[in-house]
RNA sequence: GCGCCCAUAGCUCAGUUGGAUAGAGCGUCUGACUACGAAUCAGAAGGCCGGGGGUUCAAAUCCCUCUGGGCGCACCA
């Protein structure tokens, strides 16, 4: 049971003798008792709002109350706190013996890489979706936050109980692979002699006319002067290939890898899609109109009925959208979720009634949207037009300011808050990054442990030390920070913000350092030595967990 | 015009799902290495939580409204 479970436990407990007593006239109501943590400059580890709650229904000011069930929670022989204290507006602020907190450093010791874990998924399988960019061009800085919170997300469900599937849908069909195909075919003829007009809104990157100059190498001249028509096919299958193994690539130095990949197209092939309108269609939600054919999606709430496919017979996105959402519902997840940029929120209407239309509950997909990422260089605003080809990709941001330090100022932000990209920022202050503050942390306490080592101290079981040796106020606050661990997975996970371990290493790095210029670990007292080295490498691990999660390394050495 | 998101210290952002005197980092100023790693630490200054109304014992948090920004509103992806 949580420390925060016994506690309500206990007032509950003393609530009940004050009803027996007559002290209290309404009976014990759990939804009433609520047991939070109190702000950091309270004297307390719990409070309870209790009183307040009660104030209206029982007719008495709140302190007075707060009065009543402070005494009897005094009396309670099994109480774990050490003092209950009356404060403010009718606060009862709890602390608990120190003994209390000493308990998680066996339990880390314990569970080791699996202290945090908790088993609020219960083993229910949910699939991430995230990324799925269009493969016409490398992977920008703005994929790259989708990617890391994906990833985040994903290892912070499987910690919670949860079976995380990562999946990248690949745009590989449509209009703008098309014209990606065209854009190399015409840079292509340019480099044989044979120069043509690059399509309007044609993709121009550098990397376009680096594809056609190695196709070029491979088949020489073979297509020069051919019509579009007659090779439009070679050049957009190459490219494609080429540009799906870059973004792979792109994703495998970001460290991020997905357990598949489901290309659009082969809804097409598999006749998926035609299979999808067809089940629409038999439960009356597709129909004709002005020569296209329509989703009534208005039937579920969205501003407009939405084209499946056009005028002139080709399908929208919407179509292969429907065939693929179709497809990951039958997969038998227990719930998808999908990672949107901003610019998309203007499709989740429309996907819901997806949903709704193929008869499964709207709960069965939850779209994350997150605000995109602003990208500055120098101060000044930086376009993200991959046609005008002026981005700077996620690769150039990963090599300048390393794998970690992108990971962790991505996540450093709430999804749905603006997040500012400042390159230069990024590459000046790389040392000053906040990641190096944390991964600092551990490696210094790697350090401790060889120090440790090299002084001959050997670690005992940690059932024989003596925990009650650590007394000083910096180590109950780190082992309070400790303690509070798997909570703060469990609530990360059910609001689905992996932001919130971030800040939560920065804390517990800031307690640490802060711990570590003030108190000596390693003395030629062998108790105390014991007890802080068992303290600090319970540090060690839980931040090496909580590092783990984000997709950011934990150094033995920086 | 309509919809979604946002507005908190000079800057960038947290705020435990409604709790107490609103917190960090950066930047500014002052200090700390003959001790386990100074990529660190200690101290100072900095606020009408965009404005107004409402719900509540209690609002940065929920509701309404206004202002200011971002993003959408295709038979494009």
């Amino acid at each position: 049971m949580t420390k925060d479970r016994m506690i309500k436990e206990m007032v509950l407990r003393a609530w009940q003798r004050a009803l027996e007593d007559g002290k209290i006239r309404s009976k014990p109501d759990p939804d009433k008792v609520v047991v939070e943590i109190p702000k950091e400059t309270v004297q307390a580890d719990y409070a309870t709002t209790v009183a307040m709650m009660l104030a209206r229904i029982e007719g008495r000011s709140p302190r007075e109350i707060a009065r009543t069930i402070q005494d009897y929670l005094q009396e309670d022989p099994q109480a774990i706190s050490e003092r209950v204290e009356l404060a403010g507006p009718g606060y009862l602020n709890i602390t608990l013996k120190p003994d209390q907190w000493r308990q998680v450093l066996l339990e880390v010791d314990a569970k080791r890489e699996r202290f945090g874990q908790v088993e609020i998924g219960g083993g229910r399988c949910v699939q991430v979706e995230f990324v799925s960019a269009n493969p016409t061009g490398p992977l920008h800085v703005g994929h790259g936050r989708w990617a890391a919170v994906g990833n985040a997300l994903a290892n912070l469900l499987q910690a919670a109980g949860y079976e995380a599937h990562r999946e990248y849908y690949n745009n590989d069909s449509g209009r703008q692979i098309k014209l990606l195909g065209q854009s190399v075919y015409a840079r292509y003829q340019h480099l044989v002699g044979n120069p043509v007009a690059d399509p309007e809104d044609g993709y121009r990157g550098a990397y376009v006319t680096e594809m056609a100059q190695r196709l070029r190498d491979r088949v020489g001249d073979t297509y020069r002067a051919k019509t579009i028509e007659a090779c439009l096919d070679f050049f957009t299958r190459a490219a494609l290939k080429e540009m799906t193994a870059l973004i792979r690539k792109d994703l495998e130095v970001f460290g991020i890898t997905f357990d598949s990949w489901f290309s659009e197209a082969s809804l097409y092939e598999s006749g998926a899609v035609q299979n999808a309108l067809d089940d629409l269609r038999k439960k009356d939600y597709l129909y004709e109109k002005d020569g296209a054919l329509w989703f009534r999606s208005t039937q579920f709430k969205d501003d407009k009925d939405r084209v499946v496919r056009k005028e002139d017979g080709e399908f929208t996105y919407l179509a292969s959208d429907i065939a693929y959402h179709r497809d990951k519902l039958s997969r038998g997840f227990d719930f998808l979720i999908n990672i949107w940029g901003a610019d998309h929120h203007g499709y989740i209407a429309r996907m819901e009634a997806v949903v709704l239309a193929l008869g499964y509950p709207k709960e069965k997909l939850r779209i994350l949207i997150g605000q995109l990422v602003t990208l500055v260089r120098n101060g000044q605003p930086v376009p993200m037009s991959k046609r005008a080809g002026e981005f700077v990709t996620l690769r150039d941001v990963v090599n300048e300011v390393g794998k970690d330090a992108a990971v962790f100022f991505f996540l450093m932000r709430r999804l749905d808050s603006h997040l500012e990209f400042d390159l230069e920022l990024a590459k000046r202050q790389s040392n000053e990054n906040p990641v190096y503050y944390v991964q600092y942390a551990h490696a210094r306490l790697c350090s401790v442990d060889r120090q440790a080592k090299e002084q001959g101290v050997r670690l005992k079981d940690s059932r024989q030390i003596r925990l009650d040796r650590l007394t000083e106020p910096e180590e109950l606050k780190l082992m309070k920070r400790l303690d509070a661990f798997p909570k703060l997975i469990e609530e990360s996970a059910r609001a689905l913000e992996p932001h919130r371990l971030t800040f939560y290493l920065l804390e517990l790095a800031g307690i640490l350092h802060h711990y570590y210029n003030k108190h000596r670990i390693i003395s030629d007292d062998p108790d105390l030595t014991q007890a802080r080295l068992l303290l600090v490498s319970s540090v060690k691990t839980v931040m090496a967990n909580a590092l783990g999660i984000l997709g950011v390394s934990a150094p033995e050495r920086m």
